[in-house]
DNA sequence: ACTAACATCGAAAACGATTTCGAAATCGTT
DNA sequence: AACGATTTCGAAATCGTTTTCGATGTTAGT
């Protein structure tokens, strides 16, 4: 068991060494013979001493420290995506702590340059939109810097090709014989959280229907809010328009799963009446049977580390984006 | 804009102080004439002073953090618990950094003494089982701690009456003309995240119906894994043993959600052929008409904290447990 | 045997803040 | 005027680590 009070000076008295032959041992510093490298981590074993990191950090000026900024929702996706970014930081000796932007006080704090995020060496931004953060919020990034799930052009970036994904569900429907729908979710550009892919999404819907030689009609298009009822009225503004059997792109699963519910209570059945694909393969979409497309968050989270880490190690390197390409999962829905 | 590179020694030459007068108007001494305070403020404010938190720390031995342990299971439960409880830090001029217990790979990195959450002030565990926390897993807690949502006789901890809660919501079905049922979750006791809340929820369950009058029976219960697919399948089960109409105490909204779903896809109507009764009160259960029980969790935040707050005043203040009550929404449902 | 090259180690400086404690200035009272 | 009390300020010590650089010892080559 750890004690506290334990500095690098009691190690070094009692392996009788000087502190900085301890300081090196524990650096992994290549001027150590083996014996007293031995004897200095046989020392550190029996007092217990773990290096203090305040301390640390003070002399080095870094935190081996990332800090993660992100929407919280607790949905799948920033599980798989915080959980792959983490375990590739521990890889190359890295923390992760995270900060949800979870409300308009918390984002007011984080205006504060000496806030606690910006106590790390690097920052990673999720699903947030740059230009509110960076423009209209001001927050006070003077990090190295990179986005996930958002582009701009002056951060290293790793995307979701969110208009080729909707392409692809789109033109998987329209394969099918009956009118094509969408409901799409509307967002809002006046909150850190509208990053853009749902507008990347409509316009991949809108580019299938036009290259299928279809026009984009508005009736064809329902709006809805990112909420269940949201979902669930766009559905019914779409039957208000047209009769079963159609064909929905639904631009998320929230949604689909929407669309799911008030089938089922409509006695419409999924892959016959009502042909569905939704967005982002939600852990119950796979039970449910709801076609989809899925994203390879993980590549995400391991990308994006990457990039940080590079830019930590040479901040004048050139700055990269990468668009990773969802895949369309086809279940009994479609 | 904040300069890196300032220090309080930039800001004393400039104010033409000595630094220490610098690190007094900083840290709220009274010995500081008014006019000086002035002068030096001026000078923190043009040279873009910001403190350096790793050498305060360092020099201080205090870091003004907390880091919150939970499981990353992102429900409006954690959202507002997590809210509640960094709003109440802040007020205290403390940080709050998130550790969501994501994976056995994170964990096992937080058996290391000197990992990151470590390097706080102070701990709370939200949800977690402590005696797996502590006995199982060895984390090295030796920082002042608190718990949320679970209970420990050996810490503060603050927690939800959950067999009471499940008791009033059985005893509101029992009103009804019905057989009363109930879908409980089926706990994992060698997992982080058995903290016991649904083990009471189903003592209160059974409570109820003993001081009803009726002897709890086997068929009575059925227990499902916390999952959507989970909820069908212990709905079914309730279904093949009994016919509508029927009364359904569901442990948590996530399970009272399928039976929704599952009775819709069946043409049964809620509030006639089912009546259900959830636990937790989710963001959805409003639009859905989900009769449910609400637990204070901004409360249950703000006690926490507090909690914590004192105890890293007075470490060897008594140790304090709290109970808060849930409320019973009545909706459509019931 | 002499020198050059190399291997190993430790003394000491440095990082930027806080805190102690004594000095200096001011004030109030007689 | 003299004295003590009070207010205001700053010099210096200190926290635990990393890193530099010189000292010392050892080996190899001629």
């Amino acid at each position: 068991m750890s004690k506290a009070g334990i500095t690098i000076q009691d190690v070094a008295k009692h392996a009788s060494v000087g502190v900085s032959t301890v300081s090196k041992v524990l650096n992994d510093y290549r001027d150590i013979a083996p014996d007293t490298r031995e004897r200095v981590l046989k020392s550190v074993e029996e007092l217990g001493y773990t290096v203090n990191r305040a301390a640390r950090s003070f002399r080095t000026g870094k935190t081996q420290t990332a800090s993660i900024f992100m929407p919280m929702v607790g949905t799948e996706f920033y599980d798989r995506l915080v959980t792959a970014i983490d375990n590739e930081l521990a890889a190359h000796d890295y923390d992760a702590a995270l900060f949800p932007l979870l409300n308009s006080q918390r984002l007011a704090r984080y205006k504060a340059p000496d806030a606690l995020p910006y106590h790390a060496d690097g920052l990673i931004f999720a699903s947030l939109n740059p230009d509110w953060l960076f423009t209209d919020a001001r927050l006070p990034v003077s990090l190295p810097t990179v986005l996930v799930d958002a582009y701009h052009a002056n951060y290293d970036t790793v995307t979701v090709d969110n208009s080729g994904g909707a392409y692809a569900a789109t033109m998987h429907l329209l394969e099918r014989p009956a009118d094509t729908f969408a409901i799409l979710v509307q967002e809002r550009y006046d909150t850190p959280f509208a990053s853009g892919v749902f507008l990347e999404r409509r316009k991949g819907f809108e580019r299938a229907l036009r290259e299928h030689g279809l026009s984009v009609q508005k009736d064809h298009i329902a709006t809805a809010e990112f909420s269940s009822d949201g979902g669930r009225i766009a559905f019914r503004q779409i039957l208000d328009r047209a009769k079963p059997p159609l064909n929905i792109f639904a631009s998320c699963d929230l949604l689909a799963r929407s669309v799911l519910d008030e089938a089922a209570r409509l006695d419409l059945k999924l892959g016959r009446d009502i042909r569905l694909v939704g967005f982002d393969d939600q852990p119950w979409a796979a039970g449910l049977g709801l076609s989809t497309m899925h994203q390879p968050v993980e590549q995400m989270g391991k990308l994006a580390t990457d990039f940080l880490l590079k830019r930590l190690a040479d901040a004048e390197h050139e700055i990269r984006h990468h668009e990773v390409k969802p895949e369309l999962i086809v279940r009994e829905t479609s």
